[in-house]
DNA sequence: CTTTCGTCCTGACTGC
DNA sequence: TGCAGTCAGGACGAAA
């Protein structure tokens, strides 16, 4: 489930629940994840308390007392489940954490593509992890110019220079689609032919978008995102991801007179868009 | 250096 | 019903 608005709405469901509380136990059910649980995770997260949750890029970042900073990333099936009292495990549970005042946190991923990794708070940003990552989208950082930058020079299809989390943080598949419709610009032009003027609109479509999902609690493809049990709703506004064929909601071009939204592959993933209306 | 492509893994859905 | 094929919200490393 995880692009940036569904990772926020993750963190903001974590927060009233593990800031300030202890955690009780931490248990690594399997470590074989796309990059291995360290095995020292259990040891070092229990009997220490949360300082707080935040997220860089598609990250989770979970501090704790002392320093130490537990990093969830969430591939592409992860989901992080939240419970009271004692639930029964689920297969591809693989990190239980239980808090002192009775919370019980699991990490499902049935792919597998996720990853948990340890670190200090001192030296997140220098993490390999986080080595190339581009700026927050949502931050003051990240304008038309940052990104005129970003897109300089590059041969890439401009989707695919977006999915690079080395241009902006953060981004994925439905809200690149979702941007560039916004912005009116095809995903096949090269990322090197966007104008400063064009930068500056696809820069402003990027945060209205997320901040759109953000506050419908993300998009919820087959199965809940927040971690309550909460649908996130951010699907039903959708204009092209997934609507192949449906009629473009910005331009006046039908399913019938031209085809509509369109599917095509890039880089093996599927996008969607407006040939009409995005050039 | 940049860019493309295959790959990791399970589950849900489609069509025969 | 069964079974094969396809597709899925990500990101890495090898290859060109």
């Amino acid at each position: 489930m995880p692009e940036l608005p569904e990772v926020e709405t993750v963190v903001r469901g974590l927060r009233p629940v593990l800031e300030g509380a202890v955690l009780v136990r931490a248990e690594a059910r399997r470590p074989d994840l796309r990059i291995p649980i360290p095995p020292d995770f259990s040891a070092r997260l229990t009997g220490r308390a949360v300082r707080s949750v935040r997220r860089r890029a598609k990250y989770i970042l979970i501090e704790l007392a002392g320093g130490d900073l537990a990093i969830f990333h969430l591939g592409m099936s992860g989901r992080l489940h939240i419970d009271r009292g004692d639930p029964e495990l689920q297969p591809h549970d693989h990190i239980v954490l239980k808090t002192d005042r009775g919370d019980t946190v699991r990490l499902n991923d049935p792919r597998r593509f996720g990853l948990v990794a340890l670190d200090r708070v001192e030296t997140v940003d220098r993490h390999r992890l986080f080595a190339g990552t581009g700026p927050e989208p949502l931050g003051n950082a990240f304008n038309g110019p940052a990104l005129a930058a970003k897109l300089k020079g590059r041969r890439t299809p401009l989707k695919a220079a977006l999915l690079d989390q080395k241009t902006v943080a953060g981004l994925g598949n439905i809200y690149v689609c979702e941007a560039l419709f916004l912005a009116g610009l095809s995903p096949k032009r090269l990322a090197r032919t966007v104008s400063a003027r064009q930068a500056e609109a696809l820069a402003g479509a990027i945060k209205d978008v997320l901040n759109k999902a953000i506050a419908a609690g993300g998009s919820s493809l087959r199965d809940y995102v927040q971690p309550s049990g909460e649908l996130g709703y951010f699907q039903h506004q959708w204009a092209v991801y997934g609507r192949e064929g449906e009629a473009c909601p910005g331009c006046d071009c039908d399913a019938g007179e031209t085809g509509g939204i369109r599917r095509i592959v890039q880089s093996n993933r599927s996008t969607f868009y407006c040939p009409h209306r995005q050039r």
